[in-house]
RNA sequence: GGACAGGUGGCCGAGUGGUUAAAGGCAGCAGACUGUAAAUCUGCCCGCGCAAGCGUACGCUAGUUCGAAUCUAGCCCUGUCCA
């Protein structure tokens, strides 16, 4: 389908696109004005992860073809945990947790997007705001009505837990009711008129298009991103070391950077149209190398989305220490270290202190298994003492794990 | 409230008195091959200890036993069906 507005335009060329609940609704509404559009949010860490920024990506895309991005946070939503793929119920937060994840989250949104009073700045909202007023028999009243349990058995959200037999609570189940009401509720007091999210939110977004339509008669619309996993089946955003998180404190913009520098292969053109704005024929172009020159396009993508996320010097000295820790056998600034004392260290207390290895136990198997070295060198001895008194010392894990062990 | 089934290591999932720190799979870490990629093959994969060994661990608690993830009782939690 080819669109009017550049809005569509945008997402589609770039990849946003899984499916729109009324494309030419859409189209033709943001062809000829601005578009208020919102995409909520968890706030149950302190930080979102790369598994979120497609969503915060699509938000940037919107204000970039000249709308108005809404920000929602699930101040309310949280505290119930939106049952979607999840077998296992999720953890209660206290509203101080909550509100302090919000806070956190808000730095990232910051460098994203542009927030402020203008009719396309973004705005950032909490649906604790109205929802936490709301009474319970306020609630049935008002869109009890509106939802039958048979609809809502029938959502793969629900369908999928009653199929494997897991528990979902009530608590859970209304997730639905109060996403839909949200949707409503920012239509009715701000305007909005999209709804965007991933595909798992497809049926939530129907719901508050269907409120709102039946309860003020109100056109609505909604768009949702494909499920984005990794080449291999993985989702995004999940590594060993845990999470990869977008907030600067949650992890450094080193292992941020060498999250996109080891994509894969297959990854990289995708990666590049969703997650940076460069323009698409240079995307072309990078996607298109072959064999090991493709790394060069996997450099672009590292350096391009930790600018975005991290800003230009976070991205710019990643780079330049990947560049010396892997071509020239150096070690560049962003290189986790350690002290060296003058006494020197001993090899397993070196893996475990500089974090390359979560126990003594893990730091031995290492070193058994010839995976550690010291400038360059396996070691394959526990006891190996590194001297403390012959300058800087590179230690590593495997080809990709490295450090610096700095003497005082 | 009743009947039945179940709760095991990050996840899935075997085990049903000792040789079980607990099969197998996934995920993960390392080695080889490479391009800081993928695929493949190999090793490792609770903690402490050089080791012998010790400490923790199979929903919780108390028991039976020389010995329990495995048996008993009570409790908590979940599912299915019935009321």
């Amino acid at each position: 389908m080819t669109y009017t507005s550049s809005l569509l335009r945008l997402l589609d060329e770039r990849g946003y696109i899984h499916q729109l609940t009324d494309a030419a609704g859409l189209d033709a509404l943001a062809a000829k004005q601005v578009v208020p559009g919102y995409i909520g949010f968890d706030a149950t860490a302190p930080s979102l992860h790369v598994g979120s920024l497609v969503q915060i990506m699509l938000l940037r895309r919107l204000q970039q073809a000249g709308h108005k991005p809404v920000v929602l946070m699930g101040g309310g939503t949280t505290r119930i945990g939106d049952p979607t793929g999840r077998d296992e119920s999720r953890k209660m937060l206290t509203a101080d947790t909550i509100d302090a994840n919000i806070a956190s989250i808000r730095t990232v949104f910051a460098r994203l997007l542009k927030f402020g009073d203008g009719s396309t700045d973004a705005v950032m909202v909490n649906n604790h705001d109205w929802l936490g007023k709301l009474g319970y028999i306020e609630l049935l009243q008002e869109v009890g009505t509106n939802f039958t349990v048979n609809r809502m058995l029938t959502f793969d959200s629900v369908k999928l837990r009653l199929e494997r037999e897991q528990p979902m609570t009530f608590l859970e189940f209304n997730y639905m009711i109060l996403q839909g009401y949200d949707f409503w509720h920012l239509a009715k007091s701000r305007s909005v008129r999209l709804q965007m999210g991933g595909s798992d939110q497809w049926g939530n977004i129907v719901n508050g298009i269907e409120l709102s339509r039946r309860k003020d008669g109100i056109e609505v619309f909604g768009v949702t991103t494909p499920l984005l996993t990794t080449a291999d089946g993985a989702k995004m955003g999940k590594t060993a070391a845990g999470a990869v998180w977008l907030n600067d404190d949650a992890l450094p913009a080193y292992d941020f950077w060498q999250y996109w520098r080891n994509a894969d292969d297959r990854d990289v053109g995708k990666f590049l149209r969703l997650f940076t704005d460069l323009p698409l024929d240079e995307i072309a172009r990078l996607e298109a190398l072959q064999g090991s020159e493709i790394n060069a396009a996997k450099i672009v993508l590292a350096n391009e989305v930790t600018r975005l996320c991290r800003g230009e010097e976070a991205a710019t000295t990643a780079a330049t220490t990947a560049s010396e820790t892997f071509a020239g056998g150096g070690m560049g600034a962003d290189l986790p270290v350690l002290t060296l004392p003058a006494a020197g260290i001993g090899i397993i207390d070196a893996l475990v202190g500089i974090g390359f290895a979560a126990s003594r136990g893990e730091a031995k198997r290492l070193v058994s298994g010839g995976g550690a070295r010291i400038d360059g060198e396996a070691v394959s001895d526990d006891n190996y003492l590194i001297r403390g008194d012959s300058g800087e010392v590179r230690i590593s894990s495997g080809k990709k794990k490295h450090g610096v062990l700095r003497p005082l």
